[in-house]
DNA sequence: TTTGCATACCTCAAGTTCTTAAGTATATTT
DNA sequence: AAATATACTTAAGAACTTGAGGTATGCAAA
């Protein structure tokens, strides 16, 4: 059972969209909700997530908030405005280029 | 207009592909095949592609021939059998990742 | 006629993104 | 008491792509 890799680039599409939908999330929960959803099918590495939340937030997309949970941290994540923003362009691209593979694999049906 | 980048990681899915439908192409046919199919949408950068053959190529999934057609070269690849059993996997792994991205971006459908 | 565009290949530096692995620390389950 | 789950961090190395540069031929337009 391969647990494949990410195709590169798409990690933060995965965060800003999962923000956009939930609002707040802490890095671990990202995690979490992306097994679920996926059945176990796409796992994010930690080392992989929280470099490139720290990255996004460095770019001005998100804003952080610290809290103590149970004696543990947890840094919540959400959009700003510009981070919104950018959301929409990154579903597009994502869209845009999921119909386009999807035209290479099978270039007979345009839909 | 954005030309948006490529995903890293899916071109050689793209390359092996269209070589398992075409049978026999030479590189520069390939870039020229992914902008109609896509109607301009992706683009396939030369200075990915031809490493990208090579490297195929020295895995053992490609071989090539040299033509001469009208006085220029053509290098013509296709698949060799553990090429074709490649392509295989790296179909179902584009296809698994497209289903998990549509999951995360709308996870109500589960199609 | 020469300028530009299309065809056809190539390479390399730089940047980005990811995997793997290691580390810290608390809470809960076995 | 030990293992697993929660929760964050970093750093080395690998891999892939972009962007820019290069070579060379054929053909069309100016």
């Amino acid at each position: 059972m391969s647990t494949a890799n990410l195709y590169r680039g798409s990690l933060t599409t995965i965060i800003m969209q999962l923000l956009e939908r939930e609002g707040r999330m802490y890095g671990y929960e990202i995690t979490q909700k992306v097994r679920e959803v996926t059945n176990d099918s796409l796992q994010i590495k930690e080392g992989a997530l929280y470099p490139a939340l720290h990255k996004l937030q460095a770019q001005g997309y998100l804003t952080v908030e610290a809290e103590k949970v149970n004696n543990r941290i947890r840094k919540y994540y959400k959009l700003t405005e510009s981070g919104e923003k950018e959301t929409v362009n990154m579903l597009e691209d994502l869209k845009q280029y999921i119909q386009d593979m999807q035209l290479v694999i099978n270039p007979k049906l345009s839909y």
